[in-house]
DNA sequence: GTCTATATTTGGATAGAC
DNA sequence: GTCTATCCAAATATAGAC
């Protein structure tokens, strides 16, 4: 009788789970301390080990930052709220802009690793920053399915996201002062898409 | 003959001009390498001093970034465009949106620490802060003088300035891209002073 | 896979001579 | 005011034993 492979290697999953906690243990880091004050030294307490050994699952510090960057890239995905879409543009304008503010807010150490530059030396990998990039894509595509085709516009869409994200975050973070302005920015950008070259759907307006 | 005092102290003002090399030096490292990159030594590199020197002008490491801090907002404060408003309150609004976001988008360290919390530990002290929160409240006055009083407009108009700010250093620094949309988002913020409660003064309602 | 030991660098800060 | 000398701590990283 032949024995077969066995299916799970359970080696390499032990591996990916003690990675998977020392990633945690660097989030815990970043989000009391600062993103910049992640250290191998830090991590290693926290996960019960000496620094030395981290290198048996990471490359380099930077490589951490970089696994950071795919998990919260990818957590971004996985908040993309397109099975709640309704059809109704002002609905949807808004739940985009819900979405992708709360997501900031709910997290300011993974929104400064995300969205900004502020790790000298630091650059997501080009498969981490992939990941990102689909995202934005697949906002742009909902867009453009409301007839927001020109780049400008969208452009517009993701500053006035952007703003709103950023204010909350370094003026009041863990409040609601500018989240509770989403239906106010909706309003503002549906009057500019009827207003330039924009259209909404045929849904959208009857939505209305 | 009694001979007076000195007018002039020529040794604190060459102690204050050595200060400026200072910072000079700090802010070139934080824009080539990054603001958290700014350290003791290569700022005395620069000036051509031994670290510990630099400690008979600034007592830590924290108190030249908050020198610096003091001097960015003093460098905002002096780029309020006052004396260029017309009244009319779409070029006022423009002028306003385009000296910020110019301001922002001039220097990224600036901006980083200005307008966001980066550097692990740092915080400026209620003086420095002082000289940036009288520019809001500059700028807070001048849209009260075009009717927005309602501090919900007000915090969506910084929300609109900081987004494409933001966007644009941390999407294309160096370049326009967010810069060009500044008009189309005032004109879409106009539309929503016009469509809330708030109303534009008549001197600016005229010159449309 | 984890450890000890170690290298190396960097970094902020102080004491005290000149 | 500037320096040397020094401290101390933190930090990333490698070598090699177990």
């Amino acid at each position: 009788m032949v024995i077969g492979k066995p299916v799970r290697d359970r080696r390499a999953e032990r591996h990916e789970a003690t990675k998977e906690e020392i990633l945690d243990a660097a989030w815990d880091i970043a989000r009391t301390e600062g993103l910049a004050a992640v250290s191998l030294r830090d991590i290693a307490t926290r996960v019960g080990m000496r620094p030395p050994s981290l290198y048996t699952y990471f490359d380099s510090k930077l490589a951490i930052y970089d696994a950071m960057f795919a998990q919260g890239a990818q957590q971004f995905a996985d908040a993309e709220p397109w099975d709640e879409l309704t059809g109704d543009v002002r609905h949807d304008l808004a739940l985009m802009f819900r979405t992708f503010i709360g997501f900031c807010a709910e997290d300011q150490a993974r929104y400064q690793l995300l969205f900004q530059r502020t790790i000298p030396g630091f650059e997501p990998s080009p498969e981490s920053f992939a990941i990102s990039q689909a995202s934005l894509g697949r906002v742009v595509e909902q867009l453009e399915r409301y007839g927001v085709t020109d780049p400008r516009s969208i452009d517009l869409f993701t500053a006035l996201g952007t703003g709103l994200a950023s204010q909350q975050l370094s003026n009041e973070p863990g409040g609601d002062r500018w989240i509770r302005l989403i239906d106010d920015a909706t309003e503002m950008y549906l009057h500019h898409m009827e207003t330039t070259n924009q259209r909404a759907t045929a849904k959208g307006r009857a939505a209305r």
